[in-house]
DNA sequence: GGAAATGGTTAACGGTCATTAACTTCGGCC
DNA sequence: GGCCGAAGTTAATGACCGTTAACCATTTCC
């Protein structure tokens, strides 16, 4: 893990903000304006950051998909050759992102459309490597899902995870830990169900 | 199950075609005159059916939440008395509206604040009904849950059910009945999971 | 100490788009 | 046969919004 501790450039704050405007409302519900308020500074300062709004989704899209391949590559490396541990390692690893970062996860499968055809190739490349890295460790779990449905399975999970953004603002959940491990449960249910009767 | 076979209006024809295309590329990323072509006619012609395209997406997110609750409503009548039927019946009635209704569900969950006031109000009051139909039946298969944790584990649920749309294009699946299988097989599988460990 | 880069500002431009206006077409009905 | 309402049409309007232009402050660095 590594942890930052000097300041977030103006950049990042940009991008933070970016984000969470575009989650709550939307891409094309937010306003240039509206981002360059929200970190201060008005309008077409944004200018001197980005080349333009599309940018800052570009760069917000193709940074999650990346993250989550990456760190699924490192806990692949890390867990060698014990699948089971690697499945516990990616849902947790899965869970965290989704708890930390709602608002990425959220433009994460809602604002792709909306990207360069490069940037969009891109995205959608990390996205697969990373459901793939996903099934094979499934199939090695349950030997008995198919490929289909194995890769079903992964979608229908991530579905499953990403679903904390829905969960009401964040008042009602029982705190993040507790939450982590509801999730996590669900998740192996769900995966055990699939490969058990298969 | 009540089957048409009367032609659809114009105004049904309207609303099919809006949904695809919010779904496709969200509220703001579709004109009305991409809507009117759709039906074949063009743009302002929209306006002898409907108020504006915002009345459009409000019947839309209304129609959508109250079929869901009043689906829901009536299989608990149905299956009255057995908890364990009536969640398999609930899981099978949502599976169903996620297959056979993509671009409404995509919308459901997308769109809910470009609502006026009035209507999100009103769509999320169905929404909740609708959620607390289900938690009360996990509960009762599950009594070892604690109720956040239902309310929870249903919503993680729906975001798993409701993953459908995002496996690629259907091309990929193993057919309408094995992944409806395959989505029960899985969302059992979750609930288990969260119900035996509380 | 001055030049240049950096990060802002406000004002203007241009395009897109929902909505309205004004006008047509046509099928049913007395 | 003439009226009328329903369902379209195209053209105009007005708002919004991304982007660019032109200009200013401040820091950095020789």
């Amino acid at each position: 893990m590594v942890t930052r501790t000097d300041a977030p450039t103006r950049r990042e704050q940009i991008l933070k903000e970016a984000a969470r405007l575009f989650a709550e409302r939307g891409f094309h519900g937010v306003g240039v304006d509206e981002i360059g308020a929200a970190v201060g500074i008005s309008g077409p300062g944004l200018y001197r950051h980005f080349a333009g709004k599309d940018a800052m989704l570009a760069e917000l899209l193709v940074g999650i998909s990346g993250q989550l391949l990456t760190g699924g590559k490192r806990r692949a490396a890390e867990a060698d050759g014990d699948p089971e541990a690697l499945l516990d390692s990616l849902i947790e690893g899965h869970i965290d992102f989704a708890l930390d970062d709602r608002p990425l996860i959220t433009l994460h499968d809602r604002e792709l459309d909306r990207l360069r055809e490069s940037d969009r190739k891109l995205v959608r490349q990390l996205q697969r490597q990373y459901v793939e890295l996903w099934v094979e460790v499934v199939r090695q779990v349950y030997p008995d899902l198919a490929e289909p449905a194995a890769r079903a399975s992964v979608h229908a999970v991530f579905g499953l995870l990403n679903s904390t953004p829905h969960l009401s603002r964040p008042g009602a959940l029982p705190g993040r830990a507790a939450t982590a491990q509801l999730l996590h449960r669900l998740a192996r249910g769900a995966f055990a169900a699939a490969g058990s009767g298969a």
